[in-house]
Formats: C-alpha cells, structure tokens, sequence
DNA sequence: TCAAACTTGCAACAATGTTGCAAATGTCGT
DNA sequence: ACGACATTTGCAACATTGTTGCAAGTTTGA
C-alpha cells in the first residue's frame, strides 16, 4: 500500500492527508477485520489515543468507515463500501464476532432481511446484523 | 408487582432472594425497556454499583436476562423468554435502538433471517439483529 | 439455631469516551 | 515558495463503565 493510494483516498473523502490518518487507513486497508481504537493504539504507540479516537470519529463522519457492532463493549470499525458516503451509510451487511479470540469482520455475501420501514410506530433507519460464534482458527 | 412474585422466579432460577435481586427483578418485570446499569443505578441510588453490576451479570448466567447489543457501547438487560436457561439463550430476537432517546426494547414479533450453521469455516452460535432509528415518541 | 455458602459494599485500577486549549501542521491562493 | 487561515494534534483532565479482591453481612438448608 502505497502512501499515494492512501492520500488519494483521504483527498477523495475531504480529509486532510496526516501521517496519522495514512497510517490509519493504511491498516484498514491491509486488514479484514473491525480494527478497535486498541488494536490500532498498539500498532502505533507514538499517537495519542485522542487523535485516534478523533481520527475514526471522523472518518465515519465521512463515510470511510463505519462501525461495527458487536456483544462487547469495544467500538470497531471497519472500511465502508464504495457506495457509503457522509450522510448515508450502506453497511447493511453482517458482522462475524468470534467470543474467543473477539475478531471481528464483516460478512459480505449475506444479506439482510427485509426491514419494514416502520415497527410499532417506531422508523427504521438502519439494520445491524451481528453473528457470533467461533472463528474457523478457534473452533479448532 | 408483588415480593412474593420475584422470589418465586428468583427461587425457580436458583437464585437467594435478596432486597436488591427482588428490586432489579421487579424493574424488569415493570417494563418494556431493555434497562442498562444506569437506568438501574438511578432507581436504586442506594446499591453499589458494582453490586448491580455483578446482578446483572448472575442475572444473565442464570438465563433471567439476556443482554441486548446497540450501537452505543452501553450493556443492556431485558428480561429472557421462558424458554431461556443458563446454558442456552433464546434471545435470538431483533432489538430497537432508538438513536434520539436512547431506548432499547425488544421486538419479538420479527423473526430473524435463516442462518448457516458456519459461515466461511466459523461457527455461528447467535445471532444479534439490531435495528436502529427514531422510535414513534421521538419521531414526532 | 448454626455453619457454610453466597451476597454486598468498598477500595482500587484499567479502558474508553469526551472536551478544551494551545501548539503544530496542512492547504490554497498568489 | 510564502503566508494566512483552517484543521489537526498532543496533553491535561474528568466521567463512565468494567472488573477484581477482600472483609463484613445475609441467606439457606440441615
């Protein structure tokens, strides 16, 4: 992954290009699964939390990622599709969470049921879809 | 909501009848509404929290309760179906998060979509289905 | 009624969320 | 390349929640 690609992506979102954002796009790009604030603060012991924290509060305000939900109470985030942008995020899809290692990662190829638009008087606006289970390495 | 009432199901989930049990008991038993830590600590300023938490927590291994998962990171309670137990929740029913208020209910008249046994190689034990927007009071 | 087992309150610590502010940095026009 | 302006970052600080250990208080069953 190239810095080139990274700043192209950040550009392309409205975002400033900061070494911090690349390194942090970088690892959702070299990844499949959810990153929490954790493991990405391991990965780069010289940031501060906050600008980590803050740099995914944006990136999700601007459509890049989107967070992932899961029976934990870690906020993950893992890249939105294309198709996502600042005010209308598409990750309608499933999450995977393993209870034993707490990996977590999307499931593309399922999709969701048919959600009326309103339940009970109540309106819908987005779906989350959470699996969970044992990953392939851990139910071994 | 009677004393008598919560310690029979305290007793029916082995559970010793203490004043705190009955009272987080009776809570649930007064509502619709998943409860979270603090909407429990703001009824009962008088227990510790940790004591609440650690209710909670037995609550839900003894198959009482089952945790509903939202998009904030706040842990949430409802009471489970009867046909609940400490080894195997039936809580496979979609949750309603409203993102305004902050409510979370259950939604049982919607069944959740088939799932595969495994899904690329992991094993899915459950599932959790999430549906999040404005709830019919915040909607108007 | 008693002992054993369990529950509670309290102290303590870790992780995370969140804000304000000043210093450092990025962007864009010239 | 430079400067002004807007944004981002680092740091301090504080709130909330999760979690454990331990001693004191309570419940239960014989």
């Amino acid at each position: 992954m190239s810095n080139r690609d990274t700043a192209e992506i950040l550009k392309s979102y409205g975002l400033r290009k900061t070494d911090i954002r690349q390194s942090v796009l970088r690892m959702f790009l070299e990844t499949e699964k959810a990153l929490s604030q954790q493991d990405i603060d391991e990965k780069m012991p010289d940031a501060d939390r906050v600008t980590l924290y803050r740099t995914l509060r944006t990136f999700e305000e601007k459509g890049l990622v989107h967070h992932a939900v899961d029976s934990t109470n870690t906020t993950k985030y893992a890249l939105c599709h294309a198709d996502c942008d600042a005010h209308n995020h598409k990750d309608e899809h499933a999450h995977f969470h393993c209870r034993e290692c707490g990996i977590t990662y999307c499931v593309d190829d399922m999709h969701l049921p048919a959600i009326p638009a309103r339940i009970n008087g109540a309106y819908v606006e987005h779906v989350h879809l959470v699996v969970e289970g044992l990953c392939e390495k851990c139910s071994k």
